[in-house]
RNA sequence: GCCGGCGUAGCUCAACAGGUAGAGCAGCGCACUUGUAAUGCGCGGGUUGGGGGUUCGAGUCCCUCCGUCGGCUCCA
C-alpha cells in the first residue's frame, strides 16, 4: 500500500505501517489532504502493484547506512525511527522501486497478495504523541482469499447492526440529545427498566457479600478534591461556586465513602468494611472521546471501597475478583483478558506502597490462577489496578470490572482505625467495581445480546396480542395476571393485523409473545410463541406464568 | 482537544453542473375485525444543525460555532 501511495503521492513521507490484529494501517505525511474517494484509487494502483508480481527481497544493512539511504529520500520519520534504534543492523525490504525499513517478514512477492481491501482513513499523531504533528492514516485488511475477507466484512457489518447507538435508539431504550448536551444519556422508560433490573440485582449481591449500601451527594466542597488529590492531579471536573463557596461535581465517589469511615473512631474488629454505591459521577471527557453509551460525560458506577487491614487486603482482593467473575458470568460472559496495571509516570505516594500493592494484587490473581498481563505504566496516579476485559458473542472486546488498590488516600485523608496494639493504623483501601458503569455495562449488553436479552432483563417480557377486539377484554385479563406474578408485560391492542403485530414484537426483541383469539377465549388457553419463532398453542396459562418465573429466577442466556 | 468525513421531516434516504424541498416508514384520521415477520385510502409534518458571508437567487459555494461519525490521545 505505501508503495501506491508513494506512486500516487511522491510528495509522501512514511512514518509507521505495522499490522494490526485484523489488519495493517500506514501513516504517512502528505501535503494533499485524502478523502474516501481517494482509497478506490490507492486500491486500484495496489492492484496494478499486485498484477506487476514484484519480487519482494529482505537486505540487512548497517543502521549507519540505512539512516543514509532514507535521508536521502528525506524521509524524516524514518530517519527518526532508525536514530532511536538501538540493534546495529536493520533489515529493508524492498519491491520494484520502493523500499521500506520494516522488521519482516514479508510475503516473496506481490503478486502472492490475494484479497484486501482499504477500510478507512484516520487523523493519527506521530508516535502516538498529542504534541507531535498530525500523520494521515490508512487502515486496510488483508487475507488468503475473497472468502475470508467477506466474511471479515461481513463480520463488520453485523457490528454496525448491533451498534448500542442504533438499536439504543430502535428498542427505546436511551438517547443522548444535543439539547441536552454531548455525553448525557437520558433513559427511556424501556431503557430504565432494564437498569433498575441490573441496579436491583448488583443492591442484592452486594448485600449477601457484606457490603452495604451508602448514597453520597454529586456535589462536593471543592476542598474535598484538594485533600484527595485530583485538584492537583487536573482531573477532568467540572467546578462552580455557590455563595462564594468553590464546589466540584464528584467524579469519584471514593472522598464521601472516606467521610463515613471517619464517621467515627474505627477499630481493627470493625474492618473490613465495605461501602457500595450507585454513584452517578461527572467528568470532563474531551469532546472527541465521547462515544454512545460507552463514553459518556455522566456515569454511574457499580462502586465501592473496602477499607481493611493489610493482612486482610489480600482476602478481600480475592473476594472482589471471584464475585467480579460470577457475575460477569451471570450477564453472558465467559471469556476474559486481565491487565495488572502498574505505576504511572505521574503517581502519588511512595515507590514502597506501590511494590506492596502491585504485589499483593499479583498474588491475589494468581491465587485465583487467572491469567493476566501487566500493563506497565498503565495504573491511575493512586494506586495499581487489575483490569478485565469481556469478551462479547462477535469476539470483542470490552472494558468492564476493574479492581484498583489505594494506599495513598487512606493517608491523605488522615485514616485510621485502632489496632489489637492500641495504636493507630492506616487502613487499606480498595476501589473496585463489578460491571464498571452502567452506561457502558448496557452498551456492551446491547452489542452482546444485539438487544435480544435474556429474559430477566428484557424490558418487556411478554406482549399480548388479541387477534381482533372482542379478544381485547381476556387478553387484558392475562396481561393483568402477567403483571400481578411480577412480569413486564403489555398489550397491543392496535386494530392491525396479527402479522403486523407479530412484526413489531419481533423488531423490538421481545422474547414472548402471547396471541389470543376465538380458539384460546373458548377453551381458557393461550398460543406461545418465542422471538426465535417457536410456536406453541393450547398452552395453560398458569403453566406459562411458571414457566416464564423459572426462566426469569435461572437468568437463563438465550442465543441472540 | 487534534486530523478527516458528515449534518435535509421522529427514523432511513432523495433533490442534474447554485433556480425558493420530495419519498418510504412512523404519527394522526377513516375504512377493515383480522390467526403467526408490513391491510387499504387520506391528512398533517421541514425557517435543510445555529450564525454570518458570496450571489439576482444557497440544501447546494465560503467562514465560523454546535453536534455527530472514523481514528489519534485519554478512559469506567
Amino acid at each position: 500500500m505505501a508503495q501506491a501511495v508513494k506512486r500516487l503521492f511522491p510528495d509522501a513521507k512514511l512514518a509507521i505501517g505495522p499490522a494490526i490484529e485484523d489488519g495493517f494501517y500506514y501513516d504517512f505525511d502528505i501535503p494533499k489532504k485524502l478523502t474516501p474517494e481517494d482509497l478506490p484509487r490507492i486500491e486500484d494502483e495496489m492492484n496494478r502493484i499486485i498484477s506487476e508480481d514484484l519480487p519482494i527481497e529482505r537486505r540487512e544493512v548497517r543502521r549507519e547506512e540505512a539512516i543514509q539511504l532514507f535521508r536521502n529520500k528525506s524521509e524524516r520519520f524514518k530517519v527518526e525511527m532508525l536514530e532511536e534504534i538501538d540493534d546495529e543492523r536493520v533489515t529493508i525490504y524492498s519491491q520494484g522501486e520502493f523500499f521500506d525499513l520494516c522488521r519482516g517478514p514479508h510475503l516473496s512477492r506481490t503478486g502472492r497478495v490475494r484479497a484486501f481491501k482499504l477500510l478507512s482513513l484516520a487523523g493519527a499523531y506521530w508516535r502516538g504523541d498529542e504534541s507531535r504533528e498530525m500523520l494521515q492514516r490508512i487502515y486496510g485488511t488483508a487475507f488468503d482469499s475473497e472468502k475470508e475477507l467477506n466474511h471479515y466484512l461481513g463480520a463488520r457489518e453485523e457490528a454496525l447492526r448491533r451498534d448500542h447507538r442504533k438499536l439504543g435508539v430502535e428498542l427505546e431504550l436511551f438517547s443522548i440529545r444535543d439539547e441536552i448536551g454531548p455525553g448525557l444519556v437520558i433513559y427511556h422508560p424501556k431503557g430504565a427498566v432494564l437498569r433498575t433490573v441490573i441496579e436491583d440485582f448488583l443492591k442484592k449481591e452486594h448485600a449477601k457479600r457484606g457490603y452495604q449500601l451508602v448514597i453520597s451527594p454529586h456535589i462536593m466542597r471543592r476542598d474535598i478534591w484538594a485533600t484527595s488529590g485530583h485538584l492537583q492531579m487536573e482531573y477532568p471536573m467540572y467546578f462552580f461556586e455557590i455563595e462564594g463557596q468553590g464546589y466540584g461535581i464528584k467524579p469519584m465517589n471514593c472522598p464521601a465513602h472516606i467521610m463515613i469511615y471517619k464517621s467515627r473512631t474505627r477499630g481493627h474488629r470493625d474492618l473490613p468494611l465495605r461501602f457500595f454505591e450507585l454513584g452517578t459521577v461527572y467528568r470532563h471527557e474531551r469532546s472527541g472521546v465521547l462515544h454512545g453509551l460507552l463514553r459518556v460525560r455522566g456515569f454511574t458506577q457499580d462502586d465501592a471501597h473496602i477499607f481493611c487491614t493489610m493482612e486482610q487486603s489480600e482476602e478481600e482482593i480475592n473476594n472482589c475478583i471471584s464475585f467480579a467473575f460470577e457475575i460477569q458470568r451471570i450477564f453472558g460472559f465467559d471469556t476474559f483478558r486481565i491487565a495488572l496495571s502498574t505505576r504511572p509516570e505521574h503517581f502519588v505516594g511512595t515507590h514502597e506502597d506501590w511494590e506492596k500493592a502491585t504485589e499483593t494484587l499479583k498474588k491475589a490473581l494468581e491465587s485465583n490462577e487467572l491469567d493476566y498481563f501487566i500493563d506497565e505504566g498503565e495504573g491511575v496516579f493512586y494506586g495499581p489496578k487489575i483490569d478485565v476485559k469481556l469478551r462479547d458473542a462477535l469476539g470483542r472486546w470490552w472494558q468492564g470490572p476493574t479492581i484498583q488498590f489505594d494506599f495513598n488516600l487512606p493517608r491523605r485523608f488522615g485514616m485510621a482505625y485502632v489496632g489489637a496494639d492500641n495504636e493507630e493504623h492506616t487502613p487499606v483501601m480498595i476501589h473496585r467495581t463489578v460491571l464498571g458503569s452502567l452506561e457502558r455495562y448496557i452498551g456492551i449488553l446491547i452489542e452482546h445480546y444485539a438487544g435480544a436479552f435474556p429474559l430477566w432483563l428484557a424490558p418487556v417480557q411478554v406482549v399480548v396480542l388479541p387477534i381482533a377486539d372482542r379478544h381485547v377484554t381476556y387478553a387484558s385479563e392475562i396481561v393483568g395476571k402477567l403483571r400481578s406474578r411480577g412480569i413486564r408485560a403489555e398489550i397491543n391492542q392496535e386494530r392491525e393485523t396479527t402479522a403486523n403485530k407479530i412484526r413489531k414484537a419481533w423488531q423490538m426483541k421481545i422474547p414472548y409473545m402471547i396471541i389470543v383469539g376465538d380458539n384460546e377465549q373458548n377453551s381458557n388457553t393461550l398460543s406461545v410463541r418465542s422471538l426465535s419463532g417457536k410456536d406453541e398453542r393450547g398452552l395453560d396459562l398458569k403453566q406459562v406464568i411458571d414457566d416464564l418465573l423459572d426462566e426469569i429466577e435461572s437468568k437463563a442466556i438465550r442465543k441472540a
